[in-house]
DNA sequence: TTGCAAAACGTCCAATACGACCACAGCATC
DNA sequence: GATGCTGTGGTCGTATTGGACGTTTTGCAA
């Protein structure tokens, strides 16, 4: 939601979220596993960014964090049904639904990647092909394209704040004529999301940005999101050239958009290529394998009766 | 500032700014934990200061101290000294810095337009210039784009909340062929922050799809940001179509941007342009002019404070 | 000046968050 | 296999919080 409204939470609503109970979310905030302010009167006061940071970096048990955000929707949080809610929403032109469904799903731990893949992208695709059968306008396509734009700035403020110690650093964007803002938005998030440093150039960008990016970043990845080539033989000639500086830096490039068509790919090298944002995910994760918590204690099936005050 | 003249704040206020209720601030106060003067009526009054010292010193909980700070008086906070802070930080490639500069300079009240014109709108374009001469990359200009565009939707989500009826309708977008997102972001802000509903059907907008928009949403103003014209004679086409459309549907036009040079201006009908968003501003409020807060009952802290501790 | 409605006040009380304590489940070590 | 350590979850008495309510203050507008 935005900032200012009811930022806090309560001990009792984020051990409800987080499958735990009020005791231990007592004592992760004393022992700083959890960040929290406290009142005068020695109440504390968590705020849900830092609860939802936790919740998708390490697994916590059976986290529901549709529950700290009373508003409306989240119903249920399952890709295909946020598909259709997501449909709905756009043929209704609410944008503002679109917001709510996705920032729901992304509360409740689902992926980024997953978000991209099974839930906007097929939406927008669809978008595509209504407004080619003339069931929709172009100016449906604009307005959703700018939500879905506005509703990804903001999970990237979520996504922010994560310490960053010894993260690995990417750097991408799309090429040169490639007008198209949201697939690279969207693979700077997932890298984001799997814990990476990730910097996007954005759309429109020529050969010489990526080159300066990483002789001064040196990253260990480069994306390349290609959704639209104007011309195939500069692209190629571009690429080629980009390629081979990864290579002489040691730098892993990894490829994607609906613009590689298997015609063009043939004829490019790279490290990765991936239909989706979940390769790309997981591509990045099995370049850097990011270390989990450990947990101890009790986690299985602990006493759940005797909980019966009638 | 005079150093004398405290500033004062409700109970209200605090209690907005830290999260807690009404009443507790009372309680905090009549308790000591925070300090305040009382009216002759007994109605209190806290001074700003002590309340963000206070907040600091201890770990009390903090949801929004920008609520306390209503922009009255800039303070120290001045477009010139934030130029200067953002152009350091743009060469520096500090990204985060532009954002917090940015923001601190939002939430000490400094409008939206006057942050445009004087602040990021400057430094762009020096920016722009350095490139020319050699002395800045093109990815350095990717890369502050980018932050610019991701802090301004951070700001859309603060500007989100003050939801009012019966506000005014503007649509707006770059044209087609005109891939530039930030000039159509910053008037859909602009025009956020001045009480209107802005529907942003972003860059690369063609004609169609405003006249789409003409129809469904009746707007009050069309506003268009032209940055790069691709085909004179095709833009001045496909603007005196869309001029023609807004006349008959009674929809004024303001229309800016780097790309319309007098030359072309001349060959066009409008209802206002603009040199910068200063100007979209003002004209905006002459179409509206919103109700304000007319505060009938208590407007914190002004005229004869019979502030007399007890 | 007077009228007025928003905003702040004081008070009460249910809801709930706190700290402290103990019992118990895994894991590690012996 | 016995033992200790760490972390979790439940309970209880106490304290804080925040909403509701009717009353009072306050500054703008008539």
């Amino acid at each position: 939601m935005p900032p200012s409204e009811h930022r806090y939470v309560s001990t009792a609503q984020v051990a409800q979220a987080l499958g735990v109970s009020v005791t231990t979310v007592k004592r992760w905030v004393d022992d700083g596993v959890l960040p929290a302010h406290k009142t005068a009167g020695g109440h504390r006061k968590l705020v849900m960014e830092d609860v939802v940071r936790l919740v998708r970096e390490g697994n916590l048990p059976q986290a529901d964090l549709s529950q700290m955000f009373p508003g409306k929707s989240a119903g249920q949080l399952d890709p295909t049904v946020m598909h259709a809610q997501v449909q709905a929403a756009v043929m209704a032109a609410d944008t503002d639904l679109i917001r709510t469904v996705i920032h729901a799903g992304y509360r409740a731990g689902i992926p980024v990647e997953t978000l991209a893949d099974r839930v906007l992208g097929p939406v927008l695709a669809e978008l595509g092909q209504e407004w080619v059968a003339g069931r929709a306008t172009i100016m449906t396509e604009h307005r959703v394209t700018q939500a879905c734009v506005s509703t990804l700035y903001e999970m990237r403020a979520f996504l922010r704040v994560r310490d960053g110690k010894d993260r690995p650093t990417a750097v991408g964007g799309a090429p040169e004529h490639d007008p198209y803002v949201l697939p690279t938005l969207f693979a700077k998030l997932t890298l984001l999301d799997c814990g990476w440093e990730a910097i996007n150039l954005g759309p429109h960008t020529p050969v010489e940005a990526f080159e300066t990016a990483i002789e001064q970043f040196a990253p260990q990845l480069i994306w390349l999101s290609v959704s639209h080539v104007a011309n195939t033989e500069q692209f190629l000639t571009d690429y080629q050239r980009l390629y081979k500086r990864c290579v002489e830096r040691n730098v892993a490039v990894a490829i994607g958009g609906h613009a590689l068509q298997a015609a063009l790919r043939t004829r490019m090298t790279y490290t990765m290529f991936g239909d989706g944002f979940t390769q790309l995910a997981a591509f990045a994760r099995s370049l850097h394998h990011r270390p989990g918590l450990p947990k101890r204690g009790r986690p299985p099936g602990s006493a759940k009766d005797a909980a019966e005050p009638a």
